[in-house]
DNA sequence: CCAATATGCAACTTAAGAGTTGCATATGAA
DNA sequence: TTCATATGCAACTCTTAAGTTGCATATTGG
């Protein structure tokens, strides 16, 4: 290891966005954004068919995606609807961009140091 | 729950991104992932400096990184490189504006469904 | 009211993930 | 060559996450 040693820590802390991917890392998960994000809004029962899991993972799976902001439920009656919340998604497309752009800066960077150094 | 069960496997699979974002969805590797986008290729040992956890730990998740496919690692004499791959960092900003997107259109649905009915 | 539907709560099992420790191997430099 | 550095491999612990089962509660429709 070089004598400059670079610390993993020095970077940017870019934020918390760990469980909200964390959130999104799961195929049932995603496949309930899914279905919430076309199909509108809809009960657990709802979201349960066709799955090959049970109710009650379902169920669990909501909830995550509830606290990680990704979902938000309504109680209408007897049911409890459950309707997509775009919110944090674009807080986590934002957050991807931004390592995409800090990459480009990166590399701009460095093209640089290397033609000058070449010239 | 409505007779017309609205099934969650109904939803266009999108694809099998949840390792994806499984892989962004841990901390520590949020911030490797962040190190070597700022600082260029990196070493275990750098990536390791100002953690608090082991390099063994910091192997294990670069592993994890390089199956998602977001990192890749280059041999030079001892030390082992390890750089940022932006490529499926893209692939998945692409599949939350994805979801993005079919929630607009969505939206714009129930909105006209909505505006029909009331006139 | 009563039966069917929709959901909640809790305990439990199983498996995967994060992290550690100990030891082995390879390479660079004095 | 010899020592220090950089990494690899493997076994082990501990915690969390996913999923299940069983039973309780609430609401709606006839």
């Amino acid at each position: 290891m070089s004598p400059r040693r670079r610390a993993a820590s020095r970077a940017k802390a870019l934020p918390n966005h760990a469980p909200l991917f964390a959130a999104l890392g799961d195929e049932t998960r995603l496949r309930l954004i899914a279905a919430l994000c076309v199909g509108g809004a809809m009960s657990i029962t709802q979201l349960t068919f066709g799955t090959d899991i049970s109710r009650q993972a379902i169920t669990k799976h909501l909830g995550v995606l509830a606290a990680a902001g990704l979902v938000r439920d309504v109680k209408i009656g007897r049911e409890r609807l459950w309707e997509f919340e775009p919110t944090q998604l674009d807080e986590a497309r934002r957050s991807l961009e931004l390592i995409g752009q800090q990459w480009d800066h990166a590399l701009a960077r460095l093209k640089l140091a290397v033609e000058s150094d070449s010239l």
